[in-house]
DNA sequence: GCCGTTTTCGGCCCGACTGTTTTCAGTCG
């Protein structure tokens, strides 16, 4: 059974304990050791069969009895008997806004309400209204919240909510009562997926600026309204809360809605050992003994709780208070430091532009060099090249660059990983071109073993100069492949090759939870884009954000490199086999 | 159920908003 498996059981057990109104701290427990399973990157499997478990901080012994079981056996009779108590369906409930464990125990209860459908029904046979603690209103709310629930998915791909994000920024900028204002939330920490979108503005007017929110034209219907918070449905589906403070508040406010809420507790907690106490409007003596510092922004928040300014996107409680305590927080890669990227196609394969094109966009972007990694000829799907148009592609790039390109335009391909390992084109023919990416495209449900040493046997090629998206995964649509990320992360190290993190928002692939263990490990990055047509290069922005949430600095990113360097740099492990 | 420089009991972040109440419970972030 994988730590994900375990994951969702624990997960169950927590939604099943809530529901039956257990004491809360003992289903928030549950959810902690999710938490905590989830940003453990070390041998799960063997720590649970060895029942050294609860050396991870969040799980205690009778949560590790419980795993213990389910890695041995797969099953565990604690959770069967719970979830016996409740229809299967009765979870479906909590997606829906204003429902949670209460009021669902009440419905299922009261009038045998356990899935969206019954709920449905109920609220128009004015069933719902009749319940103690429920009305009038909240039946209709029920009734808005289900359509909603079937009209939209839960989540949105940052790569859809940022234009709309950067484009309340800008307008509320214009408006003439803000003081300060910035983005926060999961966006702020640039999160790959986003359940809403969090904008903190600092003003003398809250009720001037609420009503310039209001008004403008991405808004759909206004959810809830008070006097300094709003939530808003977006017309693009998204929610998106405003919260107004007055500019003493704003440092404070701006830090408590960037969260992560993991980052806040720890951050609360610190400060309670400092003898402050610290809320979203202020930092305040717990005693009164001592007064607060004057703090007018986040790196004078951090400083006066004795840590380094912590930047936004490692706020998930992955180590970095410790590492801000101890002033050894990296310098994070910045999108200035890009210098160039290899993952890129052109109308030669499934590409919308033309070479030249994918060239000039380049050009316009300040990229230094371009890599072309065109698909291989099992891609059919994608028009991968023949062995004879993957050579007239390399004869047409050296033309081009003869003739004088600005840009250094390096050639590759995106070579498949066939089922067994092996690649798609000979040694002899990778041999020719300045770089391989090596990718799986197919047979996607091979066991986690055979899809291991299925890329292993690829990066243990010389001329696999990196690996492609890891695992395959389409956020919110496809799952990944089933894959032994550490092993693959070893075998990076052992034989040099570096991982990509594609940067085209339906991937986000390595997963940034994973890039700090690479790191470690002394595995190289690669950010690329996965151009498809120009407009594509600006994915590298996406992939700046992923890495930066992976901790790693321009060192650790191989197209950060200066022209004058990445040449050797692409040569090296094929020089070392 | 977890945790420990208030340590084996007694805490566990806490404020805003809504709706149903008539002082508060539930939900959300």
């Amino acid at each position: 059974m994988t730590k994900d498996q375990v994951c969702t059981i624990l997960e169950e057990i927590a939604l099943l304990l809530e529901l039956k109104g257990e004491n809360v701290f003992k289903f928030r427990a549950y959810q902690n050791a999710v938490r905590a399973l989830e940003l453990f990157t070390g041998d799960f499997s063997t720590l649970a069969q060895e029942g050294h478990l609860p050396k991870i901080d969040g799980i205690g012994k009778a949560i590790a009895e419980k795993i213990t079981e389910l890695v041995q056996t797969g099953k565990l009779p604690y959770h069967e008997e719970l979830k016996a108590e409740f229809p299967p369906e009765i979870f479906d409930l909590f997606e829906i806004q204003g429902l949670g464990a209460k009021k669902i125990k009440a419905l299922n209860d009261q009038l045998g309400v356990s899935s969206i459908p019954l709920l449905e029904k109920a609220c128009r046979e004015k069933m719902v209204e009749t319940l103690p603690g429920f009305g009038e209103k909240t039946q209709e709310k029920l009734l808005a919240a289900i359509e909603l629930h079937h009209a939209h998915a839960k989540l949105a791909r940052r790569g859809k909510v940022a234009p709309i994000a950067e484009a309340i920024l800008e307008m509320m900028r214009t408006h003439p009562d803000v003081t300060r204002l910035s983005l926060a939330g999961s966006y702020r920490r640039a999160k790959e997926v986003l359940g809403d979108l969090d904008l903190v503005v600092s003003s003398k007017y809250p009720e001037s600026v609420m009503n310039g929110f209001a008004s403008l034209p991405e808004i759909d219907s206004i959810l809830l309204r008070g006097p300094t918070k709003m939530s808003v449905r977006l017309k693009s589906g998204i929610q998106c809360d405003l919260r107004v403070v007055s500019d003493a508040e704003y440092p404070f406010a701006l830090n408590y809605f960037t969260g992560s809420k993991e980052h806040n507790v720890e951050l609360r907690n610190r400060a309670l050992t400092l003898g402050w106490t610290l809320n979203e409007y202020r930092l305040a003596s717990v005693d009164e003994t001592k007064s607060p510092p004057c703090i007018r922004d986040e790196t004078e928040l951090y400083q006066a709780l004795d840590l380094a300014y912590i930047p936004p996107e490692l706020r998930e409680n992955t180590g970095e208070l410790e590492a801000a305590a101890q002033n050894r927080l990296p310098k994070l890669i910045e999108w200035s430091n890009l210098r160039g990227t290899f993952h890129n196609h052109t109308t030669a394969s499934d590409g919308k532009n033309t070479l030249q094109e994918m060239v000039d966009a380049a050009d316009e972007l300040g990229l230094d060099y371009l890599g072309i990694a065109d698909h291989s000829k099992s891609s059919v799907q994608a028009n991968g090249l023949s062995e004879e148009r993957l050579l007239n592609q390399l004869a047409e790039i050296r033309a081009l660059q003869q003739a004088g390109s600005p840009v250094r335009i390096f050639t590759g391909v995106e070579c498949d990983i066939l089922k067994d390992g092996s690649l798609d084109f000979a040694d002899d023919l990778l041999s020719q071109l300045d770089y391989v990416v090596a990718s799986v495209h197919s047979s996607f449900t091979l066991s986690e073993e055979e899809m291991t040493a299925r890329i292993i046997r690829a990066m243990e090629n010389r001329y696999v100069t990196m690996l492609g998206h890891l695992t395959g995964r389409i956020l919110l649509t496809r799952e990944p492949y089933a894959v032994n990320i550490p092993k693959l992360i070893d075998c990076a190290a052992a034989t040099g090759t570096w991982i990509e993190l594609n940067a085209n928002p339906y991937r986000l692939d390595m997963d940034w939870r994973w890039w700090h263990l690479a790191k470690d490990k002394g595995v190289k990055c690669v950010i690329n884009p996965d151009a498809h047509q120009t407009k594509g290069l600006l994915d590298l922005f996406y992939g700046v954000g992923i890495a930066r949430k992976g901790w790693l600095t321009r060192n650790d990113v191989m197209n950060c490199l200066p022209l004058s360097e990445i040449e050797t740099a692409l040569r090296r492990k094929r020089q070392l086999a």
